[in-house]
DNA sequence: GAGTCAACGATTTTCGAAAATCCAGACGAT
DNA sequence: ATCGTCTGGATTTTCGAAAATCGTTGACTC
């Protein structure tokens, strides 16, 4: 049985966003490549409106960007950004975290537990690994983070989070060998785990922010050796 | 033909977006109701494509919400929203503002004082006043908090702080007389300005705090009387 | 040779109608 | 009387082509 869901997209237009944006996250299109609405309907086999729709709320996500009577392309990656997303995840999930380390019940405990579970059990994600495996331990990493913050009784939050952890996962994937290589991502996450339901507020907040420069540093090693 | 003073709506999807979104602002369309594209095309003298893509766009801002197939409707508003606004927002800005003055340099220093001279300078919107007017201290009121947390450094923080701002914002149109009744608005702002340009951090930071918790504290005594 | 401008090609943006879908109410069966 | 099915009308969603716009090429002038 698959983690994946299938959702079963609903509309046309929704199926387009889901298949664009998963184009955009596994790098088949380009930071900075022109999304020509040609090349979209012939990938979408539908016409342009659908199409449209996906790439406007695309943008309002800020995976693509517009320029009027140029088009759309595939917003850029920057090392300035990676350092802004990083610091606005330490802000924003540190704070989600900690609400939920106050508020959450024995559920979220479960919750957590479960999702730990759940992402331990596949091996992480490698370059040479077929595409679908790594998709599947994606998916387990970002329901952790959500398990963790899921208590935190803001629904704002929980959105502006999520909204973060899709902007970082684009940097993640573009090395995902050289990002874990040399790190025990495990036991970062493990920690986390342990201190957030130790009911350890501070502790807790001090191993994600941990985990998140530790992400972000290994990302500007990579950058900087790309040069771009 | 000269150019007219409307330099922007360069296609007609931006154009149905701002409307659309003024109408939603000034409770024309209220909360719940259903946005037909009918009605829209009607009031944006255009096809339904650009309003769809305009519709697209307030929805991932929050401002509309969409069923499959049931069409687009103005967003509900709650007392428990507000709560939740106004706790990310004591979040949010607080850091912008705390970094804000951390880092802004004297030209930052410039552009508060001038948006505070803007905003004192037009009286406070009341509701027997011409919208026309309201809509100008509202637009001065914004670009004063903007203008605070305008140093900050973070193109995303300032992303999430005006998302918030306009949700606030909603709010506060629904009684702007009461809303301010009984308080000393201007006292808070300048209290804000004060503090900030005296970079005593935590000082500032406490006042923005005090200054949206009075702002909700208003609001949610309305909410209370309209039972809803 | 450098600069200006007009027409062309490529692409986005918009339109109006057709297809798909959902809601409400009527009808019949249990 | 209640439940489930079916149809009519309203609304969204999608299509394919037309209109508008931008960048570029090439000719033409100075």
């Amino acid at each position: 049985m698959s983690i994946l869901p299938k959702p079963a997209a609903r509309t046309l237009a929704s199926d387009a966003y889901e298949r664009i944006r998963a184009e955009i996250r596994t790098g088949r299109f380009r930071p900075g490549d022109r999304l020509r609405f040609a090349d979209l309907q012939a990938l979408c086999a539908m016409s342009v409106t659908p199409v449209r729709e996906a790439l406007a709320r695309l943008t309002a996500e800020g995976f693509t960007s517009l320029d009027d009577h140029r088009g759309y392309s595939v917003a850029q990656l920057s090392l300035s950004e990676l350092r802004d997303i990083t610091a606005n995840r330490k802000l924003c999930e540190g704070e989600a975290l900690r609400l939920s380390i106050e508020r959450g019940d024995a559920q979220w405990e479960a919750g957590v537990i479960a999702a730990h579970h759940l992402m331990v059990r596949v091996p992480q994600g490698r370059e040479d690994m077929p595409s679908a495996i790594r998709d599947d331990w994606d998916a387990r990493h970002a329901a952790f983070h959500r398990a963790l913050i899921a208590a935190c009784g803001s629904a704002i939050l929980l959105d502006t989070c999520g909204r973060l952890f899709a902007h970082a996962d684009r940097y993640r994937r573009v090395s995902v060998s050289l990002l874990m290589s040399g790190r025990d991502a495990e036991a970062e996450h493990r920690l986390i785990m342990e201190t957030a339901l130790a009911r350890d507020g501070a502790a807790a907040v001090a191993a994600l922010h941990a985990h998140y420069e530790k992400t972000a540093e290994a990302l500007e090693a990579f950058f900087d050796g790309q040069g771009s």
